[in-house]
This record gives structure tokens, sequence and C-alpha cells, in this order.
DNA sequence: TTGTAAGCGTTATCAA
DNA sequence: TTGATAACGCTTACAA
């Protein structure tokens, strides 16, 4: 069933069959009225590739997903609410959102060449990025509308958005600090990741405002798994000079940690102070209560789904654009995990 | 930079282009070996949606993922986990692997039909099944090479596969009645979900097996969601004549419990014995450890693009398919929080 | 308001 | 072994 199909049962010429279905002008009502009719009885729908071969454009948004090389770094749901709200909105464009995923043995750049260069996809998001990611100065040369999710060490101008992780990094320090910690030790993830480093340089910054300055030996780069949280706690309880407080990039590491310190009977708050991230369904319910943050990831989504728009509407007209930047904060919820220290 | 442009700078016809690139007999080996210099010289890559218009086929095979109404039931690391078998198997075959989305706020039936119409993928992989699932026999009408992850109660022949519930089910009760228990609780999905209803029949029979006939009230059915596992500690614990055991269809489930628990200081195993579903990461690190079953999804992931391949080729030539029907067993791991019941 | 036909970038058929 | 050319299914400029 193809759309001289449908001319020749409705006595039509093709075109203007695509004039009725695509609300161009110069259809009367009442032919526009069979041609719907038609469609909807011999469940006639355009076939995308014919389409997008002719438009020049597929009617895809790409979002691509990288499975963290640690396996299961970012908790359940983050992605799945994220994509919601993107969803959403390109779906209020008439776009569908295709999620690539990569997989663990393929090289992420090759991927979005592939992706690129097959003209797969009318805009592209890409997550987890690292701080040099080739990914985004060929995205910038091939001109196609892509968004950042997640900052990286380029200069080049391009949208991007990410987490407030000197927010959560400057809240987190000045909570313990008021407790009265004033040996911290940070976890952060122990490759390339940007946020790794953003978050462990925000860390610094916030301690050595109040005049820590963080040594070595009290950073921790850990793969962010419950197993990379897990050796983390160990390595903690191993120390001669035990912190009284740590800072965690993602709660993943939080949920081993915890596990460790329980194997020990060390009490989380009590015995050792834990600041957790991104608030995650799981670390809802440790116990004691982990302190942490919240953001809403919904709302990201919708953001992406948004700033997608703009680029893809100005490239189709031809506008120049200025690329946005937005870092999301995020509310520190409190919990049971940071306490004064025990003396 | 199409076929054309790479036909003019070596002088060469574009059908002579499109034979070296598609391994087609009839290049001399001089002549394709310059065609894919030039081609990597150049980053020419043939345009997706001309190819698949020419051939008629996408190149892609789609794995529909429906966000559960109750909000982020089976987590996102079991399905990467199967992403990554199932993408490894299609990239052998030169075929990509598309997540479709489907929001929240669609239809699920609507999404198939649009992504068949299209002609968006060669194939498609629907998950989380209904009883009553429309997509299925939708796709079986259209012809549309599909695996179900995931039984339904449709009678027409279609590939299908799914978790060995009647497996589990046996193995939870017989373990319990081992372990003297006899008043047994069973926890399930609240909607219409297939899974379910699988598991809470093989678990009744399993019981009758033993001379146990499975009540009403001994039967919860919650939102697969920890909030759903919190209630169902609630009402477990309010009853009069709590029983001595509950098995549970998911772990999500399974995690509000062991914090509805906690909160009222009764100890899984010690008070209440408690039987999990998947492994999942998270019901890793649950204190007591959880008496789970494993299973490999990557292996899953595996079997999916195996079989998915078998249809395609087998509609390609021609051929009739003998529909596959696939039950993945789990093996039990034994935990703290199987025990005697407390006398 | 409608029909005709060109062309989007491929692959495949048929001649040379 | 290669080249010319006809599709694939659609949208759109142009003609009627």
């Amino acid at each position: 069933m193809d759309i001289h199909d449908i001319a020749r049962r409705l006595n039509i010429s093709i075109g203007t069959i695509s004039r009725a279905l695509n609300d161009r002008a110069g259809v009367s009502a009442e032919t526009r009225q069979r041609v719907l009719e038609a469609v909807k009885r011999y469940e006639y729908s355009p076939n995308q590739s014919g389409r997008s071969l002719r438009r020049g454009a597929t009617g895809m948004i790409g979002f691509m997903v990288i499975p963290n090389r640690d396996r299961t770094a970012k908790g359940e749901s983050f992605f799945m609410t994220i994509f919601d709200g993107l969803q959403s909105v390109l779906a209020a464009h008439g776009l569908d959102l295709v999620i690539h995923y990569c997989g663990a043995d393929q090289d992420p750049q090759a991927h979005v060449q592939r992706i690129v260069e097959r003209r797969m996809v009318d805009g592209l998001i890409i997550s987890q990025t690292n701080r040099s990611d080739p990914r985004i100065d060929y995205l910038i040369q091939k001109k196609l509308p892509f968004i950042a999710f997640g900052r990286s060490g380029t200069r080049r101008a391009h949208t991007w958005t990410d987490l407030d992780f000197e927010g959560v990094a400057e809240q987190s320090i000045d909570l313990l600090y008021r407790l009265g910690h004033r040996r911290i030790a940070i976890a952060t993830a122990a490759n390339d990741l940007n946020f790794g480093y953003v978050y462990l340089e925000a860390c610094r910054a916030s301690l050595a405002r109040r005049g820590i300055m963080l040594t070595e030996d009290l950073i921790f780069r850990e793969p962010l798994t419950e197993a990379g949280g897990y050796s983390l706690g160990g390595r903690l309880l191993a120390l001669r000079d035990r912190p009284t407080a740590v800072a965690l990039v993602q709660n993943t590491l939080t949920l081993g940690l915890y596990h460790r310190l329980s194997d020990a009977s060390v009490v989380p708050g009590r015995d050792l102070s834990i600041i957790g991230f991104d608030q995650s369904p799981n670390a809802d319910f440790l116990r004691p209560s982990l302190t942490q943050f919240r953001l809403s990831l919904a709302e990201l989504g919708g953001w992406l789904g948004g700033h997608i728009m703009t680029l893809i509407e100005a490239r189709r007209a031809g506008r120049v654009i200025r690329h946005a930047h937005k870092i999301w904060p995020l509310q520190i919820e409190p919990g049971e995990s940071a306490q004064p220290p025990a003396r």
C-alpha cells in the first residue's frame, strides 16, 4: 500500500494525496476529507524512507547512550525519566525519539560517525561526555544540531547542559564544615568522565575557601559501581587517620559504601558522615537515610527537547544560533548520614 | 558528499561504487581498492534513506520500551544488559539497534503502529507484554518479524521468550515449605502485566501441590515500585494473623518491603522470611542478604538477536518459520532472608 | 484546485 | 568488468 495505490483508489493524483496529508494549501475541503478517510480505511501511512529521502530530513532525534565501562553507573530510572520529558516535547513537533545504544564493545566516536554520515537523525543528544570528547568536535564540524548532556574540555561553541556539580560540592562541603568536619574525603570517578573532574575540583575549591587543603590521600577514585563503593569503604576503613566524612560524586558508589560500612558495623552519620549526590530511587531506601541532592529530570528532558528544536529550526531557517548552556541546580535533602563528627 | 561525487572524483560510474561498497561480485580488485580509499578520504557513507528506500529494508531493529505506568519498575540496568547482548549479535549482521521509548503519555499500540506503518524497522522486539496485548495480533497481521519478550494471552503463533516464573514460584514455595512455612503470602503486580498473573498462578499451583490453598487474603497486589513494597510491608504488619513468609514477583517491591520492615524493627529472615525475584544490582546490597534468583541477561539479549535474525532471514528467503519459545531458567541464590519460621 | 513530472541517493538490471 | 538507466516512495515546482 503506497501513495499510488491510494491515488488509484480515489481516482486522484498522488500530488493531491501528498498535499492533503501534509496539510498543504490548495486542496479542497472535500478532497482532503476523502483522502483522510481512504488513508484510514486502507491503513496507509507514508513510507518514512521515501519521505526522508525527499525531504532531506528523517524526523528523528537520536539520544546516544553509552553503557558505562564500569557497568551500570547511573541509577535505574535516570535516563528513563529524562526520555519522558524529552519525548513529549518532540512528539508535539511530530518528531520521534530514537535511542542509540552504543554497545560496550563499540567505539562511541565511530558510532556517532555512523549515525551522522548515514543521515539517520536530524538532531542528536550525546551523554556521558568525556573531558576530551572527540564527538563534540566532530558534530560541530559536521554541523549537525546536537546537545551535549555533560560538559567537556572543548572550547568550541555548542549547546550543552549539565548538573551543578559546583553547587553540589559547595553545599556538601559547607554542610560538613558547619557540622565540624575538617578531615573530609572525596570520592570521584576513576575514568575520564568529565563530571568526575568537575566535581573533584569544585570540592577542592570549596575546601580551600575554608582554609582546608585537599590532600591526595583523601581523594578516592573508583569505578562508579556498587563494587567501587564497596572498595571505597574498605580503603576508608583501612586508613590510620580515618576521615570523619566523605562526599561522593554518585550514588551507586554510595550504595556499595553503605554495604561495606554495614559489614564492619560502622554506622553512617554516627561514625562516618556521608553526602551522596543525585537522588536515585534506590538511595531513598538507605538506612540511616542519606543526605543527598534532588533535581527534576523530567524538566531536564523538556529542556533538551526545547533546545534541540531551537537548533533544528534555526538551521532550517538559516538563522545563526546563540548556543545555550544550562546548569541544573540541585536541592540538598538533609538525611541522617551527615552528623557532627564523633569526638 | 553523495555517491555521484565519489564517482566523479574517481571517474567511475556510480554503479561500480555501489558494487564495491556492497561487496558485490564483478569489481576488479584494483577498482575496489580505489573506491574504498576515496570513501575513507572523503568521509563518504551511503545515505541511509536512499538505501532503505531502494532496498526496501532499513537495516534497523527496534526495541520498544514502555516506562512502567507505576514508574521505574524494571530498572535501566535490566534492559541495558539485554541491549548489550542483543547489540553485539545485530552488529555482526550489519544491523543497528534502535530503542523506541514509548512516552508515558503515549499509547503503546499507536506507537507500534507508527513504527510499523512508516517502515522504520526491519524487525521489532516488544517488551512488557500485557495479558491481552493488541500489539501482538497487530504485528502478526502486519507480518513484521518480531519477538515478544514476555508471554501474553494470545493463542496465535509468534516467537516469544520469557522468564521462568513457574520455576521461580516452585523453587520459592518449595524452599519455604521445607523450612516449615505454611502461611505464605504472595506479592504480585497490581496491573494487567502478564507476568503478574503467571507468577501468581504458579505460586498457587505450587502451594496446592503441597496441600496449601492460597487464600485471597494472602495475595497482595501492588504497583511494582519501592512505594508499593513499602505499602505491602504496612499491610503485612497490620494483619492479625501475620504470614511467616512472603514471595515477591519483583525486587523493586522487595526494596520497599525491607525499608518498611526496618522501620518497624522487623528483621527479614528472623521475623519474616522473604524470597525475591530477579537479581538486581540494588538488591545485592540488602541486609540481611536476600534469597533471590539469578539469570544471564546478556545471554537473553543474544538469544533475542539470534532469533530476530532467523525471522528476518526466513522472511527474506520466503521460508516458513517455526516460531521459537524459550523460557529462561533462574538459579536460586540462598540468602539470609529465608529462615525457618519463628516459633 | 488538481495533475504532471522532476528529483532526493541508493541498488539492481541489462547492455556494452 | 564496467556504464547507463530504471526503479524505490515520496514532496514539490510548475503547468493546466
